[in-house]
RNA sequence: GGACCGGUAGUUCAAUUCGGUUAGAGCACCGGCCUGUCACGCCGGAAGUUGCGGGUUCGAGUCCCGUCCGGUCCGCCA
């Protein structure tokens, strides 16, 4: 039964079953919320229902209650439906846990530090407010196929064990992969490419790997690509409105379908203009400088600092909390990014800064099988490397670009989380390997 | 790879410039009370090898050395 249908049964009896979240013991009964697949429920146990001994009662038990739906007026934000309760007329006890629970989660935020709360991720995802964040993120998922698939995408799903990586470097992780060594996939930017002259359209949704060892709170070293990439585009511009389609669908869906998880987070969601505001790298770095006094021109890329600035200047000048930035050098993307014809040394690409953070990366891809060789070897690299990628070249591909959004960024961001691993269900990072 | 910071009860934190009696508090837990709670409330209780090893000292959670573990930020990136 769900939260919804609950809220048509008032004076019915059902029969509901779930875990005990908390109870709130009173002198003629307890107040005993159930944590259900779709929310909180309070049942309201009188002491003396049938079958139900108050005292053996625990926290962490799974219990199913009969009782009557009764009209209620809850001011807990982490329950849902607050205007409906079941009064127990019987309680069972399906499952005792074997020992008591580790973390508190009775109470309203789960003050742990996040060493903590991630090394008790078994129990700890069990509050209301992690499993709120997971949720926003299946949301934002969703959003992307839902939306993409209506714009005409197909989705794919491309392998995750590869023969080389797709942005290079020594940011790879090798694999044994039977009698060879293998890598984990960096991105899903080949395959996308090749999908694109298979169904014009492509999107996937799936792990990415990076070996990087970094130590931050917008790191991690597996996380979501939302990945896309079209055919046919006139321009990088393209991929960018197709982005902001998708946020503005993104923001409308949490907001009918997430609103619960939306009010028990405080969370605002932000406004995504019709168009978004877009300054040029070189641009980028002017204000920013003149934002704070440093000089970052010249610089092939943002630095943090810059990130938050601009997002600041944007939200004041132009209303607008996501602001793109385009045209970073050739040296700074990879060796399919297309350059710009009429800024040599500039790349067709572009970054979309959100609430101080680069959420995405995307540009327009080199579509032919020449200029693709030759910027590899321009790279350094060897085009026999790349044989199967450039087959697709040699065969054929429509003009094309594509981005990749980072799902666990855009979800911490979205809430104001401040460290990316609360957007995460198990987090892999430098020191994390379990749970 | 670099810079900074930290490790005290199950947990989140205290512990007075410069070292000083028996290392405290909130929450959780246990016992009792409370006719409707909303992070319920009230009374009581239990709970610690101060990460580990060594040193200085009459005396170390506090100072020094070593060691282990971790966090934040930067580089790099989504």
């Amino acid at each position: 039964m769900s939260a919804r249908d609950l809220d048509g049964a008032v004076g019915r009896e059902v029969r509901v079953h779930g875990a005990v979240q908390r109870i709130r013991r009173l002198s003629w009964g307890a107040f005993v919320v159930l944590r259900r697949h779709d929310g909180l429920l309070q049942c309201v146990v009188a002491a003396g229902v049938e079958a139900a001994d108050l005292d053996a009662l625990r926290e962490g038990q799974y219990v199913r209650v009969t009782g009557e739906v009764r009209q209620a007026s809850l001011k807990d934000a982490s329950i849902s439906p607050r205007n409906v309760e079941v009064h127990a007329s019987s309680i069972e006890c399906l499952l005792d846990p074997v020992e008591p629970l580790r973390i508190d989660l009775t109470k309203k935020v789960l003050d742990l530090h996040i060493d903590t709360n991630l090394d008790n991720r078994p129990v700890s995802l069990r509050h209301p407010v992690e499993r709120a964040r997971l949720r926003i993120s299946e949301g934002l998922g969703r959003a992307f196929r839902e939306y993409h698939s209506a714009q005409g995408f197909t989705e794919i799903r491309t392998p995750k064990i590869c023969f080389a990586g797709a942005e290079g470097g020594a940011n790879i992780f090798k694999v044994q992969y039977f009698d060879r060594e293998a890598f984990l996939a960096q991105s899903p930017q080949f395959y996308k490419q090749m999908g694109v002259a298979v169904f014009e359209r492509v999107f996937e949704v799936g792990p990415v790997f990076r070996a990087e060892p970094h130590q931050t709170s917008r790191h991690i070293n597996e996380y979501t690509s939302l990945d896309l990439e079209m055919g046919f585009i006139d321009s990088f511009h393209d991929v960018m409105a197709m982005e902001i389609g998708y946020l503005r669908a993104a923001m409308g869906l949490l907001a009918s379908e997430y609103a619960p998880e939306l009010e028990m987070l405080e969370a605002d969601l932000p406004e995504v203009p019709a168009a978004l505001p877009s300054v040029r790298l070189e641009e980028a770095h002017e204000i920013a400088g003149s934002m704070s006094g440093q000089d970052f021109s010249g610089e092939p890329d943002l630095d943090p600092e810059e990130e938050r600035l601009l997002c600041e200047h944007s939200l004041r000048e132009w209303g607008s909390e996501f602001l793109f930035v385009t045209h970073f050098p050739s040296s700074k993307r990879p060796f399919y990014t297309m350059d710009d014809p009429e800024r040599p040394g500039e790349t067709l690409s572009f970054d979309l800064l959100f609430r101080g953070l680069e959420i995405t990366t995307g540009g327009q891809r080199i579509h032919g099988y020449q200029e693709q060789a030759a910027k590899l070897m321009a790279f350094g690299l060897d085009p026999a490397g790349f044989e199967s990628y450039l087959m697709a070249h040699r065969a054929g591909l429509p003009p094309h670009g594509g981005l990749a959004i980072g799902l666990e960024r855009l979800t911490a961001r979205i809430l104001r989380v401040e460290n990316i691993r609360l957007a995460c269900m198990f987090p892999r990072d430098v020191k994390r390997l379990v749970p």
